[in-house]
DNA sequence: TTGTAAGCGTTATCAT
DNA sequence: ATGATAACGCTTACAA
């Protein structure tokens, strides 16, 4: 606690010569027609003079609120999360909350005991893209360690039934698909996360969905770990297989794009000349690289705002219904006509 | 709070057959040599069976401390204060502390009362890299609004005296402009980051530094945002410029080095052929560009460590002194020998 | 070895 | 319109 000698609201009744409860009434803000203005007044003179702060704890202790909800990412370094926090932080701020972040260690196996680990007192958690395994730990009956829950880019069928915010990833993948076919290419490698997450099988799936239709197209499948080597690596893999050449890299991340860009490089292949490769995310690297990524824009915003406004909903009792957001397809200069 | 009628230490208590105090000493696990093994275990098992989780905002109530440290970080988006985030919060972790981040507005503008918006109950504050007019609302005296501080990443000689945790990054500058000189280049840009940091300010002076006394060096400087995009244009400016061409871009952080590679592409300069471009920080988009970036490695998981650990001794009354961690060059693909 | 009781600072329910 | 007063759940002297 930081009250170690601040004032109290004991210290500032005193001051304004009135009783405590006046004080939490004024500065609760719930004393119209119960205190008089000229008091009102007075003990804000005297808060203000004393500095006097709120304690948090105590308010927490009497009310049951902490006024605090978790936000558990896999991994702070993507700036996907970052945006998510952005957009729950916001919304979380018009209602007096705050939002702690928790970054749920490696990702990899069940997450357990968020609630011990991130220290503040919590009133409900808001779980983004956790691996599947991580929901074993969580979410029995849409609450986590007993709070409330809402699951941001998970499986909405997942057992516990918390309500989900999606993207819809596999409209977005769908879109990109199309893109590409639109674009004359016919063998198409899927270059693959190879993390065990919800949204990742459904981009696997969508792929597989949207190309299978197709008569003449080449589909395969290349799997790697969400970073650029692996992802270079992989794709060079694809690139170097035997029978004809992939004309189009479709990968599941921006980052991924990057080390297909690599490996396109590297195997003296221009982009998008003589191979197209296509992101997913948007993120900012997408424009850093060169040539800019085309790639699917996700509203990682939206997605933190509406988590955040369908657990508060929770807390106040409403069953939110669950939603997909909407995602859009942005065309820059990785992908081009299928040569030849 | 989340105690909306889960189990109280009483119901321990009464379940075990004990008192309160007992089952405090127990789960506290300050009971060796006042309670007796068996009733120890008694006590655990009721906790467990019950599912008993201690209520955090009354332990705080009653004890005077959180367990919680704030960092307050300019940008989430940052790879480098994810990285001071684990650093921190692993110590934290071994003290039994936790971290809870707190991303400053905009970085822009003095950071009014973080202590109110992050809504957890703090023990003391860590901030990083804050921009000089953020200072003023904070730090005075070694506290940040009543709580005990420690800068990151920031003036040593700031009014206010909080004790710092550093990088060397001017030795870092040096390392680089030293690596530059010996692969021959004479004609150097410094691109400069425009934010008004010492971090920053710091590289500036230590650029100058370095190459003024270089007789035939031809030393020049352009300032651009912390973007991509802002940095390809200022590198475009410094590369058409009148005059002889730059052999080499000294960039101020590794997204700038990603704007200059692509200024370059646009003139049909070859890096490192034609030019070499030098990045700061060692991001993972270090590895992701094409070449990859020559770059300083700056030790993040370490300062977040160093400040976290000089902060726990802050709160145990110590007072820690000030260091600097060093950094290390990281020579890669985009710098090499000067042309002509 | 264990229990009793006070109190942390706040809010909310009663009286006045 | 304002003031006593009782909780909230926990830790920690102190008593037994």
């Amino acid at each position: 606690m930081r009250n170690g000698g601040g004032p109290t609201s004991r210290d500032v009744a005193r001051a304004a010569g009135v009783s405590q409860a006046t004080v939490s009434l004024v500065l609760g803000g719930k004393w119209r027609g119960r205190v008089s203005e000229r008091t009102a007044q007075t003990v804000r003179d005297a808060a203000g003079d004393l500095g006097y702060r709120p304690n948090l704890a105590a308010r927490s202790l009497r009310t049951g609120r902490a006024g605090t909800a978790l936000l558990v990412v896999p991994a702070l370094t993507h700036e996907y999360f970052a945006r998510v926090y952005t957009g729950a932080a916001a919304v979380a701020a018009e209602h007096g909350f705050g939002v702690v972040l928790y970054p749920s260690p490696a990702g990899v196996g069940p997450a357990r005991d968020p609630f011990g680990s991130a220290r503040a007192a919590i009133d409900g958690v808001l779980a983004s893209s956790m691996a599947a395994d991580a929901l074993a730990g969580i979410g029995d009956g849409g609450r986590a360690g007993g709070l409330p829950l809402v699951m941001l880019d998970s499986d909405p069928a997942a057992p516990g039934g918390a309500p989900t915010v999606n993207l819809a990833v596999a409209d977005g993948i769908r879109q990109m698909a199309r893109h590409l076919l639109a674009l004359g290419h016919r063998r198409i490698t899927h270059v693959a996360g190879d993390v065990d997450a919800w949204t990742f099988r459904v981009r696997a799936r969508a792929v597989a969905a949207e190309l299978s239709d197709v008569p003449d197209a080449l589909t395969r499948t290349v799997r790697c770990a969400l970073d650029v080597q692996a992802a270079r690596e992989a794709s060079f893999r694809a690139l170097t297989a035997p029978g004809p050449r992939p004309t189009a890299l479709l990968c599941d991340g921006d980052l991924l794009a990057a080390g297909a860009l690599k490996a396109a490089r590297t195997l003296g292949l221009r982009v998008p000349r003589d191979l197209s490769v296509s992101g997913f995310d948007d993120l900012s690297l997408a424009g850093a690289l060169d040539p800019e990524l085309t790639t699917v824009r996700l509203p990682a915003e939206e997605v933190g705002a509406a988590g955040m406004a369908a657990l508060l909903r929770l807390l106040d009792g409403g069953r939110p219904e669950s939603g997909e957001l909407p995602v859009r397809l942005v065309v820059r200069g990785s992908t081009g006509p299928a040569p030849g």
